[in-house]
DNA sequence: CGATAGTTTGATCCGCGTCAATTCCAGTGG
DNA sequence: CCACTGGAATTGACGCGGATCAAACTATCG
């Protein structure tokens, strides 16, 4: 990140006054002191926000259509993806509260996105949105931030990608998991299906399945229930990953 | 982009007046009208920055270095890449002349950027770089839009390194080229090597050549020298893409 | 022209995809 | 509480695309 915390928040000159009023359905109380709303604190501005609900495998919007809204998480997980022409997919990420989307291209969608779990979401209008990076210059810098960070993580995926083995990928999901987990007993519940694993590290559900099947045999995680993975020696994990 | 073109250079009413002066090696004039400065026309803000040059080969700097500076480059082209322990390597990226690097992280650059042709930059310490954000609106958002356009390319490429077939992404890379070069004669004179390509592709040296022959023998292109492409069928091309 | 790095081509091998068959499990109804 | 059911996950057998190893060829630059 290269526009840390203590950036974001920062009153800049420029700023000016606002109110901001709290969204119906966010849980999170926005934020709004000495003209500065700090994003992290408030996903949901709810002057001009309407919130939604989605269930499992609902589909927000599919990649080519018309990108008219801007959206942001408030809970549950989403994927994104993109298809090939005969239906081969990438899942290029995942998102959890906090997160927006919807802002890469001003014409059409460029990825579909699709609830992993029940989402709750916040929907703006593409103009009312961008309305607000004029207000709220401090809403811009977040967004500069959270770009900067998908970017790199999308340098480390294409290095997955392009590059790593089977055994690396699945190895790296995992620690990657464990490590954004922090310390629960190295517990980890995983709502997403071995497809959506498979499509987001480019290898296929039954590829999935055995790399998982040997790393258990190896010691390194256990599986007591399909969506249940228990990090049993992180340190072989990262050491399995590659990098 | 869903940061439009009207909107980098639309004078916001937070901005101040300033002077701006002439790089000493930016071919391109800067531009200071009204308080604003498009980045689009002036890449290079001399009254802090430092220019530089590099050799083909020549790194600017290594992963994992301190990341003290951010530059912009001018002219030439530069390759941005991450490794594994073992030395594979995975390009992310060509960077051509007012593409930024350095921004990612404020500890450490997470890739090595070295010199595909003979390149000029311009160095900025990244504090003064930072100051250049506050005082200068019109330079973050057209940050926020470069951002935007790299992450739907950085999506794009994990699609293609995650499941396209070695056929598909040299088709995917040319056609690119193609498009990007606009009406050449369909005819693309490129610097980089075949090692550069192949690690762009999450493929061997060795699978781009006999990738690339395959298509000069399917009548797609043709390839007088092994540096100089020549588009004989594009709609072939985008047809061999998989997209 | 010789030296050297880059490119092409060939032969072989293997990791992972593909196809197919169980097994497992959450949800449903009796 | 248990049998039933359909989708998800696992496991197995086999083949292929692309990696690896090796060698010949060819640009480019002193």
């Amino acid at each position: 990140m290269w526009l840390n915390k203590a950036m974001v928040g920062h009153p800049a000159a420029s700023v000016s006054r606002f109110d901001i009023h709290r969204c119906e359905i966010c849980e999170v109380r926005p934020l709004a002191v000495c003209g500065v709303v700090s994003i992290e604190q408030s996903p949901c501005l709810a002057a001009i926000a309407r919130g939604a609900r989605l269930e499992s495998g609902e589909v927000l919007f599919h990649e080519d259509d018309p990108a008219k809204e801007v959206f942001t998480v408030t809970s549950g997980m989403l994927k994104l993806s993109k298809l090939l022409s005969d239906g081969r997919r990438q899942v290029t990420g995942f998102l959890l509260p906090g997160d927006y989307l919807g802002l890469a291209s001003a014409e059409r969608y460029i990825y579909s996105a699709e609830a992993v779990t029940p989402v709750r979401i916040c929907r703006f209008a593409r103009a009312a949105f961008l309305g607000l990076l004029e207000q709220f210059p401090a809403l811009e810098k977040a967004l500069l931030g959270r770009a900067a960070t998908e970017l790199a993580a999308a340098q480390k995926q294409m290095l997955l990608l392009g590059r790593k083995t089977a055994r690396e990928r699945v190895a790296t999901f995992l620690a990657e998991l464990a490590a954004r987990a922090g310390n629960q007993g190295g517990v980890i519940e995983l709502s997403m299906t071995r497809t959506d694993i498979a499509d987001y590290l480019g290898i296929t559900t039954e590829t999935v399945s055995r790399t998982l099947t040997s790393l258990r045999k190896d010691g390194l995680i256990d599986i007591p229930r399909p969506h249940l993975f228990k990090i049993l020696q992180y340190s072989g994990l990262v050491a399995a990953s590659g990098d």
